[in-house]
DNA sequence: GTGAAAGCGCTAACAT
DNA sequence: ATGTTAGCGCTTTCAC
């Protein structure tokens, strides 16, 4: 590859000159800066990056962590940061780690290595004591999809327990009695608190959620099929499902509609997300709304300026799901 | 940040001797490993992958250029690339390039700077010379979804007029007589090929695919939408329809049974890419599988390969899409 | 087994 | 307006 020297040599002058030209610097003739342009285009000449990170002591970089760049959500998500990271000249780099603190921790560490000191990580595995720490050391980290009281003011979040409350008064507006839930068996923090939140609100109407109407599956299509199954197998009645989210929902609605139940004349659903599918299904979805893709654009833009002049609200830090009514819920009669 | 030489003074050693011990290399003593070892958990240190990078003239990234991250098609192909990635210590560097030729040069460009040799392309704006001559200059690049018969043995693609040919096939032996294409209108080869790959499988058959029959819109569930309700009010009489992509054919069929037509029974659906949408819609879709998460994969491996022992045939870069019948298409009466 | 020294490609302070 | 120099953090010969 082409080096400073390289250009320097061709145009007959010391390296210094050809950076102060590559970097728009002062102090260069326009004659000069004409020929070495010339030079620069016909070598073709690229800077190196790591080089320049190296004496700069600071990466063009923004690093992301998140569990699966295949998934749609965690998809949004990197691209909310891309579409930011770009109007500031930065890059994304991802490293996914699977739902596993080893794995959480190995891919900051990689992002670490390489020096970014910006970083969006979305991390459900991690301890809250350790993640503190490590906030604590890095000034321009932010922490998306959960709440640490500690570092509240790096924490982009959503409301998950007030998702549960929503969903559960517009279940009851529509004068469902039965309801069941459809939650997911990972072990985070997201399904225990939209339950929660869910059955608080139910609580008020003076319903109680027994358990046996709660069932748990993977939080995908295939989980939703099978934990609907789960309920009917139950033989519990219900005219309402709360599920957790779109994908599941979705499987749930298969599974329901090849069980001979119609959605929405027999049965409601409500799922959580609302991704690109739930638009796309049949019935189309009644859902929440998690603004991901708002919320990434929010975490990028924090931490690009953290340490700069704003200083940031934490009320923009904290998300509130928003009810998109569709078809999959109606009325009970 | 903690460097080798901060380590190398606590331990009262050379640098160099530390950075034997990083590196697993030989000749340090078991005593003077094991204190290093523990120093190096002690005060955190962490390599500097730039500076790394720029000593041993390699980077462990491999850079992927996709127009788009949320996009499930090409979130899907960045996740296979990411799967054999990690199995090479590889991470991924994501570049987007909008569709266009200057932004896909951009995104190529920065991934050069970066110094990451090893890159795999999806390009559809840039011309095939310029390519050419890109990846004659750069040993390491992979181009994905498209053929350039000079640069053959860098190719991983899918047979798009192939895959209009089996859809035809498809329909034809559904005894479908009269049909009609749904095409995408961007500018770019895709859809052309797969229209030829129909167009020319129905001309075996004495069936001519008038151009009334044939409507193009954005490749989207709108556009899909739109597109029909053109072929509603263009007054063509038709029986199938073999739609550019599974968003576009989802969008066909919610217009279509708007209108009063039943899907299959009314008109037969075709869609291409195999999205998880596909199994999940109303009827299930018929479509052609695109294989993007095994195309990733065998691209990443050929991009991490090449210079090295194997020699890969060229039977495996040519992907041919495979007919996954579901319910949307019928026997027409 | 360990150290000294050179150098990767670049920026930036200091000369001239 | 241009050159000289030092050094970012690291790997890697070559000496000892």
């Amino acid at each position: 590859m082409t080096t400073l020297k390289d250009i320097a040599k061709a145009a007959g002058v010391s390296h210094a000159t050809v950076s102060r030209v590559v970097n728009n610097g002062p102090k260069v003739g326009p004659v000069m800066r004409e020929k070495i342009h010339k030079l620069i285009k016909e070598m073709g000449y690229r800077p190196n990056a790591n080089a320049r990170a190296l004496v700069t002591q600071k990466s063009t970089t923004i690093g992301v962590v998140i569990p699966d760049v295949a998934d749609p959500f965690f998809a949004t998500l990197a691209n909310g940061i891309d579409k930011v990271s770009r109007q500031h000249n930065m890059q994304l780099l991802i490293s996914t780690g699977k739902l596993s603190a080893e794995s959480e921790r190995e891919a900051i560490n990689l992002l670490l290595e390489r020096r970014c000191e910006t970083i969006v990580i979305h991390s459900k595995k991690i301890a809250d004591d350790e993640l503190i720490e490590l906030f604590k050391a890095n000034p321009h980290f932010v922490l998306i999809d959960r709440y640490i009281a500690e570092i509240k003011d790096k924490c982009v979040w959503l409301d998950n327990k007030e998702g549960g409350k929503i969903a559960a008064r517009h279940l009851l507006s529509l004068k469902h009695r039965q309801l069941a839930c459809i939650t997911s068996s990972y072990e985070i923090e997201d399904p225990k608190l939209r339950l929660t939140g869910f059955v608080e609100e139910l609580a008020k109407a003076n319903i109680t959620l027994d358990s046996q109407r709660v069932v748990s599956a993977e939080p995908t299509l295939q989980g939703g099929e099978i934990a609907t199954q789960k309920l009917l197998a139950s033989g519990q009645a219900f005219s309402a499902i709360f599920v957790y989210n779109d994908a599941m929902a979705i499987g749930a609605i298969s599974t329901l509609e090849d069980n001979g139940y119609s959605v929405p004349n027999d049965v409601s659903i409500i799922g959580f997300d609302d991704v690109l599918l739930a638009r796309y299904s049949r019935p189309k979805l009644t859902t929440l709304q998690y603004p991901i893709d708002l919320m990434a654009q929010n975490a990028a833009q924090i931490a690009l300026h953290i340490g700069h002049e704003q200083s940031i609200s934490i009320d923009t830090l904290k998300f509130i799901p928003q009810l998109i009514k569709r078809e999959s819920t109606s009325t009970y009669f």
